[in-house]
DNA sequence: ATCACGACCTGGAGGC
DNA sequence: TGCCTCCAGGTCGTGA
């Protein structure tokens, strides 16, 4: 469910939760991604009686820092995982896993992660080292940060012959699109999504870079796209959805005025992906 | 090394 | 009502 600006969202609205102190850590014992279970122990000794000090993101990944701790908390949402601060008196989500409670007198809150598919994760690594865990160590290049540019897709493609979809959601380049900015990023591109990636001109890597920034950028700024399930850490839904041009949109017309061509659904890898036949020929 | 594929899970939508 | 199939913002282990 999350990409990039959803989980960037996420972390946004979490910051309330910044300077609390955890006064209690409970976790359901039920595996997550790759059947691992929630290292209960290690996160209550990093977590219990300190406050969170930071919270950061890593491509998809958030990391939440503890005030004196050397180790910190790695949560990945995967498809449907969720990241919310509530009230303790409202019930627990269904498929909840972990829960922090967070110091707050009267109206007290936990930080609740749930996930109804468990393809999610949360461990614990150590801080200053984070780098060092499998899922982070070959992390890609931030959008976020400028960090996508031509000369760096360019560059990143010789030599690669998937297609430029499959290209743009390996993490190991870019870290964070995922398969709705995927088609958005190429739709503005004006770039064939089966074109193979060390196809790619030097130019056109240009026009595909600023394409994947500017999606990102905008779909941040409007809190994510919720198509069913993302909601922030406040329970909102984001605003994105009714300005995506081509994703879900099998059928409509392309947006273009200049185009008279209707977006077209296919399945790459096993992933819907959109793009209009008229301007993306190339 | 690179790549395609299936697997991991639950739940919602739609067809009959 | 139920039962079936398909689909879903992600990633990883396998084997060619």
């Amino acid at each position: 469910m999350p990409e990039l600006p959803e989980v960037e969202t996420v972390r946004q609205t979490l910051a309330p939760a910044r300077g609390q102190r955890v006064t209690a850590v409970w976790t359901s014992g039920k595996p997550l991604r790759l059947n691992q279970p929630v290292p209960a122990a290690a996160l209550a000794d990093a977590a219990r009686g300190r406050r969170i000090e930071d919270i950061r993101r890593l491509g998809k990944y958030l990391l939440l820092d503890f005030a004196g701790a050397d180790r910190s908390m790695l949560v990945h949402l995967g498809m449907s995982g969720r990241l919310r601060l509530m009230d303790t008196a409202t019930p627990r989500p269904t498929h909840t896993h972990v829960a922090l409670g967070l110091e707050g007198g009267a109206d007290s809150r936990e930080l609740r992660f749930s996930d109804p598919r468990r393809f999610g994760v949360v461990d614990v690594v150590e801080r200053g080292r984070e780098r060092e865990h499998p899922a982070l160590a070959r992390l890609g290049v931030d959008p976020l940060l400028g960090e996508v540019t031509g000369a760096l897709l360019y560059n990143a493609s010789r030599g690669v012959r998937r297609n430029l979809k499959l290209f743009l959601l390996d993490q190991h380049v870019i870290a964070g699109v995922g398969n709705i900015y995927a088609s958005e990023a190429l739709w503005l591109a004006r770039i064939r999504p089966t074109l193979e990636a060390h196809k790619l001109s030097r130019p056109r890597a240009e026009l595909l870079a600023q394409a994947v920034r500017e999606v990102l950028e905008h779909a941040l700024d409007r809190g994510g796209t919720s198509l069913r399930d993302f909601v922030n850490a406040d329970g909102r839904e984001g605003e994105n959805a009714p300005y995506l041009k081509v994703y879900d949109r099998d059928g409509v017309p392309c947006p273009r005025p200049e185009c008279d061509r209707k977006i077209r659904r296919t399945v790459l890898q096993g992933r819907s992906t959109y793009h209009c036949p008229g301007c993306q020929r190339r």
